[in-house]
DNA sequence: GTGCGATGTATCGGTCCGATACATCGCGGC
DNA sequence: GCCGCGATGTATCGGACCGATACATCGCAC
């Protein structure tokens, strides 16, 4: 997962740790916590290692400026090499069960603005399904075992059923969204507080797969 | 958070690993998927070796009684030690940052009928304070960052701003039952599609700590 | 000039997951 | 009679990710 939304993130532009870590958190703000030093760094050394990414040299210009001033640690910026963005391709296409788990749809969906619309409706999909039996394991227990549950422990379930089918109907309106051909578009979905007055129609956001 | 919720359900009634786990799902159903045994074995035997829980005979009855029969591996039944209540009161009560996290959280909340009222209040508000964050943190990056990101992104930040004002609001209502003084007693939220016609007020469920 | 918060890189131990392996039990179909 | 098959049941291994921790630099306010 990490390993993806890395190269999802250096496509756009070459970064640092630091940087990257920030970036990922915007990204993914909605899905999980700030992602952790502990696997980020590991994760970018793998990543060399396959030669997915490269360290790319800080302050190109005017070199033999400044060489050895208190032997400065520079930044490490990394940048993403040919064979990381085939590598990446290659991740976005490919669907596997970890795809529709939450942190693995989340991670997907944000990077939806580089996937192709097949695939899009394929994810959105299995994600609805997953919900969809996440739903029903709840139901099933709030009406077969209820009686063996106390009082709190039904609550949070109640809780969780909501928010499946919460996300369930979120879902259906993106798919009929991605049906009829066109990025999210926010319908009417109210949002309940953010402050949303201009941007409305977002520019088409397409696939835009940039190529070099 | 293994460890907690294990200790917390064998404190209800001795069980083996199999069952245990699908205790574990219908109990924690709402919050994460099913618990993997490569988290459940290895945890039991840490468990085990802290002298909180231990092995139980399985058929106490009429021993003797088919001794050898193609030499059964049998269920190994686990109970839980003085030790083990003590522990689960202290971690209980207990709470350290990762008690608000997702997970964490939940946990917690499942096991909230052996809880006493104070610790339950400051869950619930330690809970409410991060998920506070969590919201004011997707409406800064709506509001300033939302020129940067993609038109997927945002909407993935606008679902994630919703979840996060509806969390809040259902904290809001659990707490002020609190403080009113009763369990959850599920007010009027809607919950929009489970069946319920019955259980209105269900019992008190108060702390109820048996003590042996 | 000095402390302090943001920036920045890095490691270590530990928790948990997913895949995999293997054995038993009860039941329905042939 | 027996065979497969899904539920029950215990167990390990490699890998992903986290939280704590350490350490160094930079710019700015006091």
């Amino acid at each position: 997962m990490l390993e993806f939304a890395i190269l999802g993130l250096l496509q756009e532009s070459p970064m640092h740790g630091y940087e990257l870590r920030k970036e990922l958190t915007a990204k993914l703000g909605a899905i999980r916590a700030a992602i952790s030093y502990g696997s980020l760094y590991p994760t970018l050394r793998r990543l060399q290692a396959a030669g997915w990414i490269t360290e790319a040299a800080e302050t190109p210009a005017t070199a033999e400026e400044v060489p050895a001033l208190t032997s400065r640690r520079g930044r490490v910026v990394y940048k993403i090499t040919a064979d990381g963005k085939e590598r990446f391709a290659q991740l976005i296409a490919q669907a596997g069960p970890e795809t529709y788990d939450d942190t693995g749809f989340g991670v997907h969906f944000a990077f939806f603005a580089r996937t192709d619309q097949a695939t899009r409706l394929r994810i959105l999909e299995g994600r609805r399904r997953k919900i969809e039996e996440r739903r029903e394991g709840l139901r099933d227990v709030l009406g077969r075992a209820a009686e063996r549950l106390d009082a709190y422990t039904l609550e949070l379930q109640r809780h969780g059923l909501d928010a499946c089918e919460r996300e369930v109907r979120w879902l259906e309106e993106l798919i009929a969204n991605e049906r009829s051909g066109r990025a999210p578009t926010v319908p009417q979905t109210g949002t309940a507080g953010g402050r949303r007055e201009d941007n409305s129609p977002p520019p088409p956001g397409e696939t835009r797969n940039e190529r070099p």
